[in-house]
RNA sequence: GCGCCUGUAGCUCAGUUGGAUAGAGCAACUGCCUUCUAAGCAGUGGGUCAGGGGUUCGAAUCCCUUCAGGCGCACCA
């Protein structure tokens, strides 16, 4: 609907010579008395007109051409444009979004086939993952099946911190354990892992190895065993946790691999001759002052050891020369601090800094009854994503983390989300959805059933006659699930998830009165048809929005 | 000290990139199951949009400032 209202704005100001804005909003009113959809463009033009809103308002519409679907255009408030639709014309359009199918929502092809590389999560492999994860997770997920039925080409992508200090750490804390399990007492590293994951790996290694490293040193050969078995058991762990949680990859990015391949020498080389690298005090710097950052960056310690960062320049442009037009990053927020280095290596490499996006996700704070859980993790105490997806679901958790935006905060309140869970949003949308298959249930068994692209096995064409749709609850219906399109539209382009969260409740929000007010299936034969269709069209849209979600769409409650 | 994020109903949060009288869910109170699912519905109460200043036709939204909370400011990952 708000693409019909953009397309004659757009020819009513261009037959007043009017340049198009680009981006012309288009709302719903506050009060639904006021009309369907509403437009504040004259308000916004009258500056650079030099003219009073209402004015350019009433000229507007005596431009605007193709006048037939509305019932009045008329001039509201300081200047508004408003727009009622005639019934016939909300008819119209829901039928072609039940002729169209699953097309009708991705028709518009918004990224058409630009390709996106969306890195998220990307723990270290040093443990469990945890419900910031967990958030990121369910963010990027849910951002790639939007990104992807929008059009785009998107690779989820997992990067493994599986080089460097803290996988040697892991190995010889797994390696203390083994020790122990032979009555051998090793002391943990400083730094070391102390969870009970730690003894379970030991545990699995003795089973495997039994004694032979039985009272040895934690050196080489045995080191790079230990830190390699470990790693790879934790990222086993970590792909389960995500696989329970409904979250998949494409492509899991090993640093270590980036090492082994000499893609992160060939990537300092490559600066060094374009003159952005230098030695001092024994070890080597990124001049990230060049392109902005507030200092500049040690990539080779003096001693001769990688930092992070010198691995993360040549991942980032791995990732610009696997061909990508968009790289999405979403790091947990205490990373912010590290947006502007790794532009800066993009820009030094020669790239446009604009290609990389940086979603953070904010902490979160877990709470059980309104007080804080304490958690260690040095001391090995502390709540997994696991633990909470077994104590309160995995569709709630990620309802949960999926109703708001990435950049707040966030407390999750484990007794909350449970004690709620009756009557948490995500089962109300759920319900909605389960209540409308269950209504089609009970229609196919009087043999009353609507042929759509999804539900081939009707009897009837999806050309019903939906004129009898005349109650008020209805016709909000209809124009609610109308503006999906346009929601989704949005959320692409916010990059925003939550709002496809938003709408589904709201839609839901109306289809329980209505379901509560009126039956669905009567005597009246055409009635009965024309509001099958309607809950048949909010059943596409809300499951539609539950799989941008990950979030089941179930068939029964 | 500097930088980033946040501050909206008792609680948890939205607010369509500056639009009309600021919304939802929980929690509280009152009603509704012989009928397609009561995980639902109907109704009631609830606000100095942290405070102050500014920008303009118009500000929760943009700018400045104060306050509060969080997170960063490594030759850690």
């Amino acid at each position: 609907m708000t693409e019909i209202i953009r397309k004659i704005l757009a020819e009513a100001l261009g037959a007043m010579g009017i340049p198009v804005p680009e981006r012309m909003e288009v709302e719903v009113p506050r009060d639904e008395a006021l009309g369907d959809l509403s437009t504040p463009i004259a308000m916004s033009l009258s500056k650079l007109l030099r003219k009073q809103p209402q004015k350019i308002a009433e000229e507007i519409i005596a431009n605007i051409r193709e006048r037939g679907d509305f019932e009045k255009i008329e001039v509201a408030g300081p200047g508004f444009i408003n727009f009622t639709f005639k019934k016939e014309a909300l008819y119209r359009s829901l039928s072609g979004m039940l002729r169209e199918g699953e097309n009708h929502i991705t028709a518009k092809d918004i990224g058409k086939g630009r390709k996106i590389l969306l890195e998220f999560v990307s723990a270290n492999p040093t443990g469990p993952l945890h419900l910031g994860h967990g958030r990121g997770a369910a963010l990027g997920a849910a951002l790639a099946n939007l990104l992807s039925a929008a059009g785009f080409r998107v690779t989820k992508e997992y990067y493994i911190n599986d080089a460097g200090r803290q996988m040697a750490l892991l190995g010889e804390s797994v390696f203390a354990k083994y020790q122990e399990l032979f009555g051998i007492s090793r002391s943990l590293p400083e730094d070391g892992y102390r969870g009970a994951y730690v003894e379970d790996i030991a545990k699995k290694i003795a089973e495997n190895v039994a004694d032979r490293y039985r009272g040895l040193e934690y050196v080489h050969p045995q080191s790079d065993f230990f830190s390699e078995y470990a790693c790879k058991q934790m990222l086993d762990l970590i792909k389960s946790d995500l696989e329970a949680f409904g979250v998949t990859f494409d492509t899991w990015q090993s640093e270590k691999e980036l090492y082994d391949k000499h893609e992160v020498e060939q990537a300092i080389e490559y600066l060094r001759g374009r003159g952005f690298i230098y030695e001092h005090e024994g070890a080597t710097w990124f001049k990230a002052t060049e392109f902005g950052d507030e200092k500049d960056r040690v990539i080779i310690k003096n001693d001769g050891k990688y930092t992070y960062f010198a691995s993360d320049i040549a991942y980032h442009k791995k990732k610009v020369d696997g061909g990508y037009d968009e790289l999405i990053d979403i790091w947990g927020a205490d990373h912010h601090g590290y947006i502007p280095r790794v532009k800066a290596a993009l820009e030094s490499l020669g790239y446009d800094k604009e290609k990389l996006k940086v979603l953070l996700v904010q902490m979160v704070s877990l709470l059980r009854g309104g007080k804080p859980v304490q958690m260690s993790k040095r001391a090995g105490e502390f709540i997994t994503l696991r633990d909470v997806m077994e104590e309160v679901g995995a569709d709630t958790t990620k309802f949960m983390f999926l109703t708001r935006k990435a950049d707040s905060h966030l407390d999750f309140d484990l007794e909350v989300a449970k004690a709620a869970s009756a009557e948490n949003p995500v089962y109300y949308v759920q319900y909605a959805y389960a209540r409308i298959n269950s209504i089609l249930r009970h229609a196919a068994e009087k043999s009353l059933s609507i042929s759509t692209p999804e539900a081939p096995d009707g009897s009837v064409s999806a050309d019903v006659d939906l004129s009898p749709l005349e109650e008020p609850e209805e016709q909000r219906l209809i124009k609610k699930i109308l503006l999906y399109p346009g929601v989704f539209e949005a959320a692409v382009y916010a990059r925003e998830p939550h709002r496809i969260t938003f709408y589904l409740q709201e839609l839901a929000g109306l289809f329980h009165p209505y379901y509560n007010k009126h039956r669905i299936v009567t005597e009246d034969g055409r009635l009965t048809l024309a509001r099958l269709a309607l809950s048949m069209a909010a059943r596409r849209v809300l499951k539609d929005g539950l799989h941008v979600l990950g979030v089941a769409a179930p068939e029964r409650m």
